[in-house]
RNA sequence: GCCCGGGUGGCGGAGUGGUAGACGCGGCCGACUUAAAAUCGGCUUCCCCGAAAGGGGAGCGCGAGUUCGAGUCUCGCCCCGGGCACCA
């Protein structure tokens, strides 16, 4: 018999799709129904390498379930792109010498070459990569929207510098006061720089997660990051001095409790006001001690230090002097970079006053009880009121809060106000390999946006783009000396390049219109197919990459460019697969990549087994053994259709399948159909699924006496639904079988008549013990099933003598006799 | 410290409160073969009784609880992975 022979299997029908443009899905012209528009889409890969098993589950997933939507009636758009720009190529580039350029264009023909071996149904008239003018030209228009806008700017700020990578970072490239992608700490630096103000949208940020449907981990993580807090901004003042410092609390209700101040020693008013005090070089040395220490360091060290400042402030409530002391716990970037502090009610404040000497003063009680006062009590709900705490004595807690916001609000002394974690995305980069910042800096004009006219801006070629501190694109004379777009006067080009999530915030919406030379998409061909129906990537971008595309969704909605303000409906996010261990990267020299295992066993199998490992959102662990099991599966599966095909002609029968014959087997071809459709479009349960066909394949291959008709319809069904996970084969046999253009044939649908058996097999317990089965008609009366039940010999033997107390019968499942 | 995941055979993993271990990997035994590969058949959680058929017991990280019945629900722990972390 002709064996399975996947590459020539394969060949053929790849050249089959492309010849007929299968993968290609045009927009919707007008007046079209849209009802049916869906995209799906998978994180597009940073082309600094090859891809990986990683990579190969990601995209075979949402290859799964294109086929899958597309067989069900939907239009669906499955387009693929390359993160191309960044400092993934770029220090790539470096190591081995060659330009980035001619690197990253040589890796995604690699990409593109091995992606269309796997067969994936991409359409590829859609095909961008973020590093190419046409692209970035619109990402500079972008840019520039934002700007005009005001949500753009360039600002002089303590930055978080990597010294390794020589470039300044976002906070959410930051992971323990370490560079995300070097793990080099990073240093404060303070330098001009340009910020995207997310700040503006934290509110909606976080409220439109109401909104989508992602994993409650992402939304949690998003929801984290943003860190909203309710509280109040509330004025204390210097005593003897005219200055105003305010504090952000979350608790107005424990301010009778505050018996002391801190300042950050960033702080512009920290030496300032010890100044003449006997304390002056204290504060001084203590201020200059924190700016020497790493991030690392300070956030490592938890015990509290600080120094007393020699001044007073005055609590706005009661008067109360109390002093004014510099510590490092208290952060310049959160807040207002100043507390006023509760040693009572607040840990770090009671370590702090522990440390320093301080007076704690308790004015939170729980309503009937004592306080240790040997630790802070922190507790605030509605059993906790106040003490000591003048007119507000008595409240509750909650009520006692907004009462004091009340009346310092009434005095000008304090307001209610929201505090965020989140701040304004920093975009420039000191670095070669980016989309340039289109504007020009003149000595009359200050920041002169590049006229959309002139755009785009071009990256210059440049021998020497090594990071030295400054970007590389200042050394391009001829490049940056441009003349003022304004008025014509010598000016010079903004040479920081954008941090690479910029271009990968909107790179989905120019999939749906990628041709587009005039904008970066034309509005109607985005909102008909945006939002995302389905995007499926990893979970390690679930804040900063998801965070940036929400935010720029949305201030191009506000914009008026399109007319939706989520971009990701719903949201699947994949485990990683791990290889010794660790996630796999070229830096840790454990990539495992498709191409010799699809040379020994074909596209299909390995498609097959990066879904059949686990399940989908796990992470898992490669261990390259368990794909011969998925050949063997294919290749049973091949034999049992070509010999089908040999003994009793090609022909598949119609739905739902001859009468008469095999009903066992013609109940499974229905059981897998159900259960196939259910776990790929309801539960994303790729391997069970696919569990679940091969209980069909073995079933007929159990089953050589079935009639030739059952088994050719079992055999189509399995062919048809493993169709999404292995189009190769399943087209070639369904077309061997008789079929046509499997691709468009509609999906099989279970009947529930034929899901149900003859005979229904009821497990019998003995109080909750397992004694024995009995088989009977489907549907037979209880009554029955429990008189069957009790003459069953050996649960006989097991109730025999006993009285039996209680008898419970589960419809179709079983009997329990709880004896005594 | 706080917030999420997860802990089931030798391994990856199935398991709407109802027969734990589907499906696969690996292993062992056998058939076919000069032989090997491929394929096909059987066995494969552990312990005990039995020649066998079969029967009994234990078992899903640990300990309690709810229930006729718990891998699944509740409470308290332990371990692994991830996220956040002096955010006032």
């Amino acid at each position: 018999m002709e064996r399975y022979d996947p590459a020539a299997v394969e060949a053929r029908w790849q050249e089959v799709w492309q010849r007929e443009r299968v993968f290609e899905t045009a927009n919707p012209s007008p007046g079209d129904d849209t009802s049916r528009l869906v995209y799906v889409l998978e994180m597009l890969p940073y082309p600094s390498g090859e891809l990986h098993m990683g990579h190969v589950k990601n995209y075979t997933m949402g290859d799964v379930v294109t086929l899958f939507r597309r067989r069900h009636g939907d239009r669906v758009m499955h387009p693929m792109g390359y993160d191309a720009f960044g400092l993934n190529a770029e220090n790539v580039a470096i190591k081995t010498g060659r330009h980035p350029a001619d690197l990253t264009r040589e890796n995604i023909a690699a990409i593109r070459g091995q992606m269309q071996r796997m067969g994936w149904s991409i359409d590829w008239t859609r095909e961008l990569s973020t590093a190419e003018p046409d692209y970035y030209h619109w990402t500079q228009w972008i840019f520039l929207r934002l700007l005009e806008a005001g949500l753009a700017y360039r600002q002089s700020a303590s930055v978080k510098w990597c010294p390794v990578d020589q470039t300044v970072l976002a906070n959410e490239q930051v992971i323990d006061g370490r560079c995300e992608r070097c793990g080099s700490e990073v240093e404060a630096r303070t330098l001009e720089q340009w910020f995207f103000k997310i700040t503006d949208y934290a509110d909606r940020l976080l409220d439109d997660l109401a909104h989508v449907r992602w994993p409650e981990r992402v939304v949690t993580m998003q929801r984290n990051w943003i860190g909203r807090s309710n509280g109040a901004r509330v004025m204390f003042r210097v005593d003897g001095d005219d200055i105003e410092l305010p504090v952000f609390t979350t608790r107005p209700d424990t301010l009778f409790g505050a018996t002391f101040f801190v300042m950050a020693p960033e702080h512009h008013l920290a030496t300032a006001l010890a100044r003449g005090t006997e304390h002056e070089a204290a504060v001084a040395e203590y201020v200059a001690q924190t700016a020497a220490r790493s991030e690392v360091e300070r956030a490592g060290a938890r015990e509290k230090t600080g120094v007393f400042t020699g001044r007073h402030v005055i609590n706005p409530v009661n008067d109360e002097r109390i002093p004014l002391w510099v510590a490092d716990y208290v952060l310049m970037e959160y807040g207002t970079g100043a507390i006023m502090a509760v040693p009572a009610h607040d840990e770090r404040d009671f370590e702090a006053a522990q440390a320093f000497g301080l007076q704690v003063r308790q004015v939170i009680a729980p309503r009937n009880g004592e306080v240790d006062e040997s630790a802070p009590f922190v507790a605030h709900t509605d059993d906790e009121v106040l003490v000591n705490s003048g007119q507000f004595t008595g409240m509750p807690a909650h009520e006692g809060s907004a009462a004091i916001v009340a009346w310092l609000d009434e005095r000008g002394l304090g307001e209610a106000t929201v505090a965020y974690r989140l701040r304004d995305w920093l975009l420039s980069r000191q670095r070669y390999w980016g989309c340039p910042i289109p504007v020009v800096h003149c000595d009359g004009c200050g920041i002169v946006p590049v006229p959309d006219d002139q755009l785009p801006v071009e990256l210059p070629h440049v021998d020497d783009y090594a990071p030295k501190g400054r970007s590389p694109l200042a050394a391009a004379e001829d490049w940056v000396n441009v003349s003022c777009p304004a008025c014509g006067g010598p000016g010079r080009r903004e040479t920081d390049t954008m941090d690479t999530f910029v271009d990968s915030s909107w790179y989905y919406m120019r999939y749906a219109d990628p041709r587009n030379a005039r904008a970066p998409f034309d509005r109607a061909a985005v909102d008909a197919w945006l939002p995302v129906d389905q995007y499926i990537g990893g979970v390690e971008h679930a804040i900063l990459h998801l965070m940036y595309a929400r935010f720029f969704t949305k201030a191009l909605y506000d914009l008026g460019y399109v007319g939706f303000t989520e971009p990701f409906a719903n949201l699947f996010t994949q485990g990683m697969i791990h290889f010794k261990g660790a996630k796999m990267s070229k830096s840790k020299g454990n990539v495992i990549t498709p191409d010799p295992m699809v040379a020994q066993y074909g596209a299909d199998t390995v498609r097959l087994y990066t879904l059949f490992m686990g399940p989908a959102d796990q992470d898992a662990e490669w261990f390259d053994g368990g794909v011969a099991g998925r050949y063997r599966f294919l290749a049973r599966l091949w034999r049992l259709v070509l010999d089908s095909v040999a003994e009793s002609g090609p022909g598949i029968p119609p739905h739902p399948g001859p009468a008469g014959g095999d009903p066992a087997l013609l109940r499974k071809a229905h059981w897998a159909t159900d259960k196939v459709t259910r776990d790929i479009g309801e539960r994303f349960a790729f391997n069970t699924a696919q569990s679940a066909i091969q209980e069909l394949v073995n079933q007929v291959h159990d089953s050589p006496q079935a009639d030739p008709d059952t088994r050719r319809f079992a055999l189509a069904t399995a062919v048809s639904l493993i169709h999404p996970y292995a189009p190769h084969i399943a087209c070639e046999l369904w077309s061997r079988m008789g079929g046509e253009r499997l691709w468009e044939a509609p999906w099989p649908v279970a009947d529930p008549d034929l899901l149900i058996t003859d005979t229904t097999t009821y497990a019998v317990q003995v109080n909750g013990r397992l004694r024995g089965e009995v088989a009977v008609d489907s549907g037979t009366a209880q009554e029955s099933v429990l008189a069957a039940a009790r003459e069953h010999p050996n649960v006989r033997a097991h109730i025999d003598g006993k009285q039996v107390v209680k008898e419970i019968v589960v419809p179709d499942r079983l009997v329990n006799l709880v004896v005594r």
